[in-house]
DNA sequence: CCCCCCCC
């Protein structure tokens, strides 16, 4: 008895080519276990006589054929059906995978008994290790007409009894096949965005992708970016097919998808004009306002609220970026009778009418943590939705309009400018602003303190700006009457004097030294930066200037970051704002309350 | 291959 392999099949299915039925031995499996929502999966050492490789993984309705042993070492096997997918790889290449969806057994390897031929390895081929495999699922039909059949001619699908294209559902795609279509529509667009770092430079849009059965996030890059930017319209239906799928980071996404799609040079894109009515156009998880409390700073979440009260627009400077930016804060409620502040950008915050109290449906919001409350931000991939024709919205309406705005709520958010108070304060003093561990995080920390300044250090407490309003850079004297701003690449005849002071604040806790800029350092001083310039020649008065401040004791609103230089941390504080101490029945006040509570003393000692 | 999304 003969066996004929299938020779040289192995080396052009894994280039990338098709071979019909091909017939292969088996001569080993390794079985990759699956966790808790992935069965077990079986890889495969196949020979096809001239070559082995182990990129074959076995649909997992195969599995029993392991198990049961017919597909023992030494069986040949047709391949009646299988597909393969590029698989993004740990050190970063990519490797083709093949997965046999079905066979034919043509001989068992107990009647075999020996390997045929002399198998080598195919250098550069795939080791699918991959861990949380999925099996394919079984394709579903699109009838055909004339846009799909235009499809069908541009895009290889797997056919399916009638001829009718087959399209995928997106909660099937993973990296273990490729030959997928999917129907999807588009349910939002970023703006194409660049970026430059150490691995390089590039630009790129994504998309959030939607059908029946889930979504899924793509993203283009590069000449895809150029290619596609144009044609992807949003709540538009296309055709996509050859993608390359990897593990999606949760960290940037709320979709329940466990992968996310890369377009590649193999991506087809088609736009579907038929009636696209069975594709939903937007589905929401929604967290109920009370458990947001719960969640962590930074984490996404859908959310949906009547908006109770809404901010007036405000503008403030970056402190990253030194860009004007426009933000609007408003208060969204629901049936758990809990509030939440939510933070809208831009043209969003501009454009924003929360007068007739609209319903809010926001998807891929991002927790904010600030003061001790939580208040949801709206990102660049969040969908904001006024007044969506969906069920909650409709029962938001109605609870709204018969309870709840007679209802006071609790808000998750502390007192923000939406809800109609002032920021929280956050008491502390220096020494507990430096135990607290304040600043530690990413981001700093706010708190107020009173304190008592204690030295304005004089030195470099002066620099000559560049006169543009929005520019403060310190401009470069050129000593022929002219100064030059680097930032703005331009000469002045003219400048303006900034202050920066470092200012050794103390209370009876400790003390503390903290960088004072133009508007607090003015308010300190009680002279502009251009009066204290102009003193600037005497150095006498100039220095009394800054003595004066001394022993001033003030509220003092501060922002603390801890900062390492040469590994040793510091906490860095800025003065965002200085009050004068002048209510003090206020001031006492708070130093009772401080005081029972240190003493553990109830409210009979009044 | 991005992943920045701002402020108190």
């Amino acid at each position: 008895m003969t066996y004929k392999l299938s020779e040289g099949a192995l080396s052009v299915i894994l280039a990338g080519g098709n071979v019909d039925d091909p017939v292969v031995q088996i001569l080993g499996h390794k079985k990759i276990a699956g966790n808790s929502t992935t069965a077990d999966r079986f890889r495969l050492l196949v020979s096809d006589g001239r070559h082995l490789n182990s990129f074959a993984m076995l649909a997992t309705q195969l599995n029993d054929k392991v198990t049961s042993g017919e597909l023992c070492d030494y069986t040949v096997i047709q391949i009646t059906r299988y597909i393969t997918s590029m698989v993004a790889n740990a050190d970063k290449g990519e490797k083709r995978v093949m997965v046999i969806l079905d066979i034919k057994i043509l001989a068992l390897g107990t009647e075999v008994g020996f390997k045929l031929g002399n198998p080598r390895p195919i250098t550069g081929g795939a080791e699918a290790e991959t861990a949380g495999s999925r099996q394919p699922v079984p394709s579903r039909s699109v009838q055909p007409n004339s846009s799909t059949n235009r499809a069908a001619t541009n895009v290889t699908v797997m056919s399916s009894p009638g001829g009718s294209v087959s399209t995928h559902p997106i909660s099937s795609l993973s990296p273990y096949q490729n030959k997928w279509v999917i129907k999807a529509r588009v349910t939002t667009k970023s703006p194409v965005r660049t970026w430059a770092n150490a691995r390089g430079e590039g630009k790129l849009f994504s998309m959030d992708l939607i059908d029946e059965s889930g979504e899924i996030r793509a993203t283009a890059f590069k000449e895809q970016c150029d290619k596609f930017y144009d044609m992807i319209e949003v709540n538009k239906v296309y055709l996509i097919s050859r993608c390359l799928l990897k593990t999606a980071n949760k960290k940037f996404t709320n979709l329940k998808h466990d992968y996310e799609m890369t377009f590649t040079n193999d991506t087809q894109v088609i736009p579907c004009h038929e009636d696209s009515g069975d594709i939903p156009t937007m589905t929401f998880d929604f967290m109920s306002i009370s458990m947001l409390a719960n969640l962590e700073s930074n984490a996404l979440v859908d959310v949906i609220g009547v908006c109770k009260s809404s901010g007036e627009v405000q503008t403030l400077i970056s402190r990253n970026t030194n860009r004007e930016l426009k933000k609007r804060e408003v208060v969204i409620v629901d049936q758990s009778n809990t509030g939440v502040t939510l933070t809208l950008w831009g043209s969003q915050a501009e454009e924003f009418d929360g007068s007739l109290q609209p319903v809010l449906a926001v998807k891929n919001g991002r927790i904010n943590e600030f003061g001790g409350g939580k208040s949801v931000s709206l990102l660049q991939t969040s969908v904001l939705q006024v007044n969506p024709d969906i069920t909650e919205a409709h029962k938001l309406r109605g609870w709204f309009d018969n309870i709840g705005s007679t209802q006071e709520q609790e808000s998750i958010s502390g007192r923000t400018a939406a809800a109609g108070g002032g920021f929280p304060t956050n008491w502390m003093t220096l020494k507990e602003a430096q135990e607290n561990q304040l600043g530690c995080a990413d981001k700093p920390d706010y708190f107020t303190a009173v304190a008592t300044v204690l030295l304005v250090r004089s030195e470099n407490s002066l620099y000559k700006a560049c006169p543009t309003a929005e520019c403060n850079k310190k401009v470069i004297d050129q000593n022929n009457g002219m100064y030059r701003c680097e930032k703005c690449n331009r000469e002045y005849p003219n400048f303006k004097y900034r202050l920066l002071l470092s200012v050794s604040l103390g209370d009876f806790s400790g003390n503390q030294w903290a960088t004072c800029f133009q508007e607090a350092a003015e308010a300190l001083l009680g002279m502009s930066a251009q009066e204290v310039g102009d003193l600037f020649h005497d150095d006498k008065q100039f220095q009394e200037a800054f003595n004066r401040a001394a022993f001033k004791t003030c509220i003092f609103r501060l922002r603390a970051k801890m900062e390492s230089y040469n590994d040793e941390n510091r906490l860095k504080v800025t003065v965002v704002d200085i009050k004068s101490l002048t209510n003090m029945q206020e001031h006492n006040a708070r130093l009772i309350t401080e005081i029972k509570d240190m003493a553990g003393v109830g409210n009979s000692l009044v």
